[in-house]
DNA sequence: CGAACATCCTAACGGGCGTTAGTTAGCAAG
DNA sequence: CTTGCTAACTAACGCCCGTTAGGATGTTCG
């Protein structure tokens, strides 16, 4: 939540709108259900936001930026194709399983914000997928990975690491790591050159 | 759109409610939106369906039954586990490519229904996800597959294939078979023994 | 102490929604 | 021609929403 946490208040009310956006839905949630769990008034929470699509922007730009920083990370520290790819799918769902509520706002809510917004966010999501093709790229050409459609393979794993925030929960048996591990051993088994 | 086509009116506003829910979401269409893309009055769709949670409700309800039906005419016609697993992921895209808009809905914008709805719904999906596993198990039953956590792995699995709806267009230069195709190849590549 | 500021309350604005009930118009059948 | 039915229109109900502007309250600082 770095960059958003201007006030103690509006941690708050960034937390409460992940959740009720995450569970019911942007257009579901009104602006007093938020205050209502903050214990105030619907106006009062112009105090600390312009408006709600504001609102939602700031929350899906956050997390599109914490997915970023991640994957810049991994790409800065470098190593092999396979050590990339592991500690991105990693770094992948670390995110995700930070806030579940987060994500699915992220996946799926940054669709309600207007045009302008989600060009912005359109953009950087490319930016990030961009970062995985550039390591299936890395190891293809280091023979670490075989030859293939780098970008079908690149959706095919961000797809099974992006649905999981409809399935997954931090809190129950398998941690995030195991998670990551499992996806990536069979990922990787799919990929090894033969 | 199976069971759904009372009437050729009937079928419009189907076709157009799937189209928007998908688009804008479930809570941002408005009746009088799907009315006017069928150049009618809000107030007129009453003349065919009960209301618009009940509307979702069965536009949800005929996308399960699909999926269902495809899985089980996959496990009716027998066959290695191998065969078995590629032509249910090969359905299952296939599904999804029919109608990327009814996808969405069923994927997404089934959380509005009401709880007991959601009830059904939520069996629906359980009974086709365990269609999935019985096929893995059978795999490492006969020594097809490697041994493996059977629900991670069809939840994997699952994943990739759900996600596709985000992403995937059937009218693009990938035909939904291939796109299955390509999925699959990883997917055995990871899953059979060594 | 008084002023400034932050934060909250509140009433209300302007607008909108899902749905209902009564009416109307067109068509088909007797 | 009359009657019955279907499907659409329409006005309105009951309710709700995001947001604004003015006021009230509490805290901090000079």
């Amino acid at each position: 939540m770095d960059g958003l946490q201007s006030s103690p208040r509006r941690a708050q009310i960034n937390q409460v709108a992940e959740q009720l956006f995450s569970r019911k839905g942007y257009h579901a949630t009104t602006m007093r259900e938020i205050a209502r769990a903050l214990a105030i008034e619907g106006g009062s929470l112009y105090s600390h936001i312009a408006s709600k699509q504001v609102l939602l922007f700031e929350l899906v730009l956050a997390c599109a930026e914490e997915f970023r920083r991640t994957a810049q990370a991994v790409i800065a520290e470098g190593g092999s194709a396979r050590d990339q790819l592991r500690r991105f799918m990693r770094q992948h769902v670390a995110v995700i399983a930070a806030s579940i509520d987060r994500a699915a706002v992220y996946f799926h809510e940054w669709r309600h914000l207007d045009t302008g917004q989600q060009a912005v966010i359109r953009q950087q999501r490319d930016e990030y997928d961009e970062f995985l093709r550039a390591i299936l790229r890395s190891g293809i050409a280091s023979g670490e990975f075989a030859a293939m459609d780098e970008k079908l393979v690149s959706l095919q794993i961000l797809s099974q690491l992006n649905w999981s925030y409809q399935w997954y929960r931090p809190e129950g048996p398998l941690n995030s790591e195991d998670l990551a591990e499992a996806f990536f051993e069979i990922v990787m088994r799919g990929l090894e050159p033969r």
